[in-house]
DNA sequence: ACTATGCTCGTACGCTGTACGATAGTCAAG
DNA sequence: CTTGACTATCGTACAGCGTACGAGCATAGT
């Protein structure tokens, strides 16, 4: 007994582990990157030792997306919804920028992992309380999930972190690429944006408290 | 010249055709399923032919992403925003849920191709020109392509297509992983939304005119 | 006729996920 | 102490992947 949880938490393998390493080598490599020889390799294994712990690559990528949803807060019970809502948010965009692979994986991966499920769970029975009634309430979730989900996804694909690779790129890259007689409008957005800088956390903010004011008259206000 | 033509238009290659037949191979078979050797199987002609007309699988998939943005509608200039606005966001969901592979593609491609830009520099004129100022105008744009990208990526997720599917799958999948006493919201929730029936165009419609009604007065109604 | 150019593709290399079977260590029953 | 079962590890092998390289061919320009 002593045996096992040395032997677990030293070098010897275990589900958690091989998934966790998985993990940090998809934040460092990119999904792509992360191959079962060098997910072995990294833990100090042989390849086909893995197959003890996951079935296959399948079930190591959905455990992988769960503990991703795992560093989600989940909304905290005593505020407001709009405050709780907005907390599990930002949480949310925070971990998915850290693991950004988790967006890109989300559209194959169909069942939902029990941390998942506890997440929705919360989430749900906060709107529940917060006195939406039951269908809304899912549409509320929904929405909210799809905001989450969606905002993850663009900031993804953009090709820079901060503002001031934000405004070099639009120098260097965007801006030559888009002759001002044929996108006027763009021309102008990416000069604005230039200007003004862009923040992707203000930029969250600003989409998610438009979408929680407008949800706002939906509940009953008990 | 002719024979070009010809030749293009008949057995030929082109880039076009490879670009579209990789596009038709994913829908049928997903993106895991197309593989060069596959593609070039399809159309009747070596693995490395290919290679001639696309510089690498990386380019094609780009080119597949800027094929699905050429079929979404683009917003007509004859209607008040919110109507144009919803032409487009309307026909982009039916072009992603027709294309669910290239939802999960657009994670990890970065530079937006010919018809993004095109699609992005008319839905851009269309707020201008309904009175956002600028930098409200690619808050909006952003937002509701957050909006968009994010319901295709929940759709896509789903292990269903129709109310009834979900139905069956509720009552034989997903309330048998649910324990009440620990998930006594999900169940409440599951078992409305098998009592008034899913339907994802209606969910869809919700989510975009609470989003479009919310915009509204950020508008400077000339 | 000769050369250049554009297109096609066979072969090969280093990778991938994983099926299969061999090996060794641990432990309970005889 | 021996035996057999069970768990964990991993070497080997196979089919399939993206694609570098270069050979072969048809056509166009000189």
């Amino acid at each position: 007994m002593r045996k096992q949880r040395q032997v677990a938490s030293d070098a010897g393998l275990s589900k958690k582990r091989v998934v966790v390493e998985a993990v940090r080598l998809a934040d460092r490599e990119g999904v792509d990157g992360l191959s079962m020889r060098r997910l072995a390799g990294a833990l100090g294994a042989g390849a086909m030792s893995l197959y003890h712990y996951v079935a296959s690559k399948e079930e190591l990528l959905d455990a992988m997306i769960d503990v991703v949803f795992e560093e989600i807060e989940l909304p905290p019970e005593e505020t407001d919804w709009q405050s709780a809502m907005r907390r599990r948010a930002v949480s949310a965009r925070q971990v998915l920028a850290r693991h950004p692979w988790a967006i890109g994986l989300m559209e194959s991966r169909t069942s939902p992992g029990p941390a998942h499920l506890r997440h929705r769970e919360a989430v749900t029975a906060c709107l529940r309380r917060a006195g939406f009634p039951v269908l809304m309430a899912t549409h509320a979730n929904w929405l909210l999930d799809v905001y989450v989900y969606g905002f993850a996804l663009q900031e993804a694909s953009l090709p820079f972190d901060t503002a001031d690779e934000f405004a070099d790129m639009a120098e260097d890259v965007f801006l030559p690429q888009l002759p001002p007689d044929e996108f006027p409008y763009l021309n102008e957005s990416a000069a604005a944006l230039v200007a003004a800088g862009y923040d992707p956390a203000e930029e969250f903010i600003f989409g998610l408290d438009l979408i929680l004011a407008a949800l706002e008259p939906l509940r009953a206000s008990a």
